[in-house]
DNA sequence: GGAAAATTCGCAAGCGCTTGCGAATTTGTT
DNA sequence: AACAAATTCGCAAGCGCTTGCGAATTTTCC
């Protein structure tokens, strides 16, 4: 992998055309009856095998999935699916802001449901609607075996999850923006992730901290709040801590890049004397530092700045960033594994919603208030 | 939206139950039989209306029509999948390296077909797997009425959509990784973007270049550099320039960060004497300009790095990053306007590539070479 | 060998929709 | 009013699979 000495490329771009390939896969496979036929066995009991049936013998079940596999058989999912209700289909409901993270989100779901055999069938919510109603039809429609939630809706995810239960549908749904549900769901602990990384901030010496780009109705605010506090609480620092948040009041302002940016922009203007700014999540912590670095605020110099979220990026910053990790990956299985515990169970569960508490990465965009306490800020 | 001061909330986190919801959505959809039995008409008659056969009046068409949409009947998917081979649904094969862009691919993509009303059927496939037969035949089975490929495989998306059309599906591609092909997809014009980004350095001085995170057997590495070329030949500068290549001769390492830094820390291990880098993509860009900005050598002062992609991310990054626009939104309609070509027509259609000009993005990463032209690097 | 238990068979109905056909009905034309 | 054309109707078959039932067959056990 040395590097050596390049003679640039000549020839013209090819335009590769079909090859003619030796093996064309046969697409079309073949029916239940044909299986049967081929066992020497009636359709019947064909299928009765092929789905576990008790009725039917163990060493038969055996032997018919075995040449099932051989040859390659699938049944028809479409001719399963009218006819049991059963479509080995799996609705994500994903009703989450955009942002860099999401779309992994998706991927590695997809990913998970190919390993338990599921075919994953997605849409596309409005974490801002009441319900997601429509999109539940169209799953039930579908007879798919589950669902899985992926929301943000600030009032939890209830709405849209009561049709489920109605319905019998088993779910499963990755809350990540409403408050803690009595439901089939994961949840972060908020307020435990918070306190550790304040704790952590305390102990730098920081006492007076900005909070920026919250929606501070929304129950990832509060329930910060919640955690700041306790903290404080650790340490009886109370009386010494100011607090300023910089959000907005309304719901439907993005946290993005930008948004940080403004909110830093607004901070400096107003001459904030804070040394720690707490972000709603990674995106807004970077358009902030971005914002803090280009005017004359170093960071962590002059002030902490710490995300949420851990993007994949927020390692790679400079400075990196401190952050509070949601471990995308573990979570997600968690959320199958809720799912398919209830596609297995005979009858309804009682819902179980298992609290995460997210880790803390402590990186370089946090760091100790400088001796000289207050650098005083330039502009 | 101005900051207040925060009192602390102290109240204990709620745990919100199901609250007893007024209207809860019907989730069963009624049939075909009854949605006829309202109109006053025959089943059949009204399922040719909705499908728009030629024997029915263009009257009750309409009629037909405006009620289904009143009294919200959708067509049970399933039934109408086994009965007419029509399933509503697309399959997607989704076979890209997983980056920051690549989920936001399939979100948008879903939308895309939201509007159009096709449900995603998304497979992760296997960039380096000979063809993915497996997903494109249990495509065949799910029904689905079109592909969509996005694809980056290094030799092309032929062999995985021969079996497509073998079988008659009709299929759209997004190339993202191999050669031209003759075959329904879009793709990039690199060679093109490549010479608008080289023209643009060599006016501002360059004419030492290193090259950073390329398989140099992959298409996209000798697209490149056939872009390169042209570029030289524009200003007849064929001879002063210099370019080395810091690439890879394997196809698997991904083109990551990490990937980008250890190439920089290789680069500047080796002395090597350039004044700017094109890098595979901008993670691999941003990786080296890390490297780089935390090593001495300051980005753009002693050297110039431009990525490919246009990350989200790279408008923000300090310095914000020179890089090829892929405009995916513009890019994912063109392919889907493909693929609803073809489901459209009677008959096969003639393959026809679709090339995009991709944009290049001027930005802060790429600088004119300083006055005292090679500035010597520390370390 | 014979009765009970365990399997398997055949058959039929059904999931909700599409499609083809001849017959019945409506509409339009002269 | 008479006839052709355009619609609509009813009916039936079928898409591939599941499921229930009584009957036929095989296995098991004393």
């Amino acid at each position: 992998m040395a590097p050596f000495l390049f003679s640039i490329a000549k020839e013209p771009r090819a335009v590769t055309n079909f090859s003619v390939q030796p093996s064309i896969p046969d697409i079309t496979s073949h029916s239940l009856e044909e299986l049967a036929r081929h066992l020497r066995l009636s359709v019947g009991t064909v299928s009765r095998a092929l789905n576990g049936h008790p009725k039917v013998s163990p060493a038969t079940r055996e032997r018919v999935r075995e040449v099932a596999r051989a040859t390659g058989y699938v049944p028809n999912p479409l001719a399963r699916g009218l006819s049991a209700g059963k479509s080995g289909l799996v609705g994500i409901l994903f009703s989450h802001f955009v942002n860099s993270v999401s779309g992994s989100f998706l991927i590695r779901l997809v990913k998970l449901l190919e390993a338990v055999e599921l075919r994953p069938l997605i849409k596309i919510g409005n974490p801002l609607a009441e319900s997601n109603s429509d999109i539940i039809k169209d799953f039930a429609m579908m007879k798919v075996e589950g669902v899985i939630v992926i929301g943000s809706h600030l009032d939890g995810d209830t709405p849209t999850m009561r049709p489920l239960t109605d319905a019998g549908i088993p779910y499963a749904s990755l809350n990540l923006g409403g408050p803690p549900a009595m439901a089939h769901c994961v949840q972060y602990d908020r307020p435990a992730a918070e306190r550790k990384l304040v704790r952590h901030l305390l102990e730098l010496g920081h006492r007076r901290f900005a909070l920026i780009g919250f929606y501070m109705q929304s129950y990832s605010f509060v329930s910060r709040m919640e955690g700041f506090h306790a903290a404080l609480a650790d340490y009886g620092v109370e009386s010494e801590v100011e607090v300023t948040p910089f959000g907005s009041l309304r719901g439907d302002e993005e946290s993005t890049f930008d948004y940080g940016y403004r909110m830093a922009r607004q901070m400096v203007k107003e001459g904030l004397n804070v040394t720690a700014a707490l972000a709603g999540n990674d995106e807004v912590a970077l358009g902030a530092i971005r914002y803090f670095q280009t005017h004359g605020v170093p960071v962590p110099e002059a002030i902490s700045v710490a995300g949420f979220d851990n993007l994949g990026f927020s390692a790679h910053t400079t400075p990196s960033l401190t952050t509070i990790d949601l471990e995308i990956d573990r979570t997600l299985e968690l959320v199958l594994e809720l799912l398919m515990g209830q596609i297995a169970a005979p009858q309804p569960l009682p819902p179980r919603p298992i609290l995460i508490e997210p880790g803390v990465i402590f990186r370089d965009s946090t760091g100790a208030v400088a001796p000289p306490f207050r650098k005083r800020k330039r502009r």
